[in-house]
DNA sequence: CGTAGTCTTGAGTATCCTCAACGAGGGTGG
DNA sequence: CCACCCTCGTTGAGGATACTCAAGACTACG
């Protein structure tokens, strides 16, 4: 399940530009803990019901959180992009999802009870991860708001107004999604050609253009959340 | 907005039965900070867009926390029961969810400020906030899994499973809902004639048994995971 | 150039939403 | 005490939406 990974330091924490002094700080302190774990597309950072002995942070690639139920159908929890952190299991000794990579990339993995110590210790470390614990939170409730759509296209609308949110990186309103529609699909709870669909929908409709079925362009961010 | 408060102090936390002795030190710590405030039903604890001051905890009744959109549905994101806290409000200065009493009860309002410093000195309460934030957290994976089923006596048979779970207080399989059906069709997205259709339905498969409207027996786990 | 994975589109069916009527239960006031 | 009103809940009919099954196009990659 570990398949082929290794172990590489110095790698920078992934808190790129929003990072102030001390954070940065923070970010060396923890990074002495963390042991970086590169991974390959489709590879499994942790599974369903192993033991959650670490944290985790994304330093590069893009990753899928999500479980199989009984039914063999899959429901995507969360998409994790650099930066976020993730792997908080509440009051569980187990992990109750499962991630994978979606592209290769380098994740962080911070033991537990370390940082918990460090934390214990230091009430900026403590800080640290309650806000990182926040911004998970604020991702479960943005998908909630998403999921509380009834319609497709509404769903897949704001869908892609939060996936251009959290990827904003170039200047231009240019969006290439990391994820295939059968990912989406299992996001908002829809099937992938109703996701294919919503997608043509809002094209036709002026909201977005398609340049090829990953990348687009955000046009009207009114017509989308209406949507 | 704050109507006929009154502060009563002196009233136990909240958490009854699932206190071991460090635990109930802490709660009476947290207790010193509190504001105890009595509310009424249908009264708001806190409105949208209000400032984030405090952080609360249900000491007894229900409430809920939603959100009304621009077209004037109403999403509710989370039901809280007695031993539950909420008003984290991540980044954010401004709640992004209204909060209001179902039923009559007792909230315990915590300066936010001085339980981050205090959580600051004293690590127990940092980890008794972080994993109350976790708690919270949970509640949203839950209501996540719930709103990620594709049909509605699936949703309703799930929703029914986590009420009894959180509210499992007596020996019996007898449920209260303190809830309405409206409610329920806003927690998970459903009309609520659709509701009300699912329920009748979980009754004709003998997942449920009615007793009233809001007064049901679970016979079936299998079948409400199941439907 | 073939293959596998991804994506789009169509047709028919199942599910849910909207509109509507009606019933049950709990207050209030005459 | 009873009529009345209001909220809540159930049930029905018709239309809108999404799912399933199916076929075919596009892309990446060996």
């Amino acid at each position: 399940m570990t398949g082929n990974d290794s172990s590489v330091s110095r790698i920078d924490l992934g808190c790129q530009d929003s990072c102030n002094s001390s954070r940065r700080d923070l970010a060396q302190l923890l990074e002495s803990l963390a042991a970086m774990r590169r991974c390959n597309r489709g590879q499994e950072i942790y599974g369903q019901e192993e033991s959650a002995e670490c944290w985790y942070s994304v330093v590069s690639g893009v990753l899928r959180r999500f479980a199989v139920r009984p039914d063999g159908r899959r429901r995507i929890t969360d998409f994790l992009l650099p930066g976020d952190f993730f792997g908080f299991a509440g009051g569980h000794q187990h992990h109750v999802f499962s991630v994978e990579a979606l592209t290769n990339g380098v994740v962080a993995c911070y033991p537990r009870r370390r940082v918990e110590m460090l934390a214990a210790c230091d009430p900026q470390v403590a800080q640290f991860i309650r806000q990182k614990t926040f911004d998970a939170m604020d991702r479960l409730q943005v998908q909630v708001r998403i999921l509380g759509r009834t319609r497709a296209p509404e769903k897949v609308g704001s869908f892609l107004l939060d996936m251009e949110a959290r990827c904003a990186r170039g200047a231009t309103d240019n969006l290439v999604l990391p994820m295939s529609r059968y990912d989406i699909a299992d996001y908002l709870a829809l099937s992938f050609e109703t996701v294919s669909r919503a997608m043509t929908d809002l094209k036709q409709r002026g909201a977005i253009a398609l340049a090829g079925a990953r990348r687009l362009t955000i046009i009207d961010r009114e017509a989308l959340s209406r949507a």
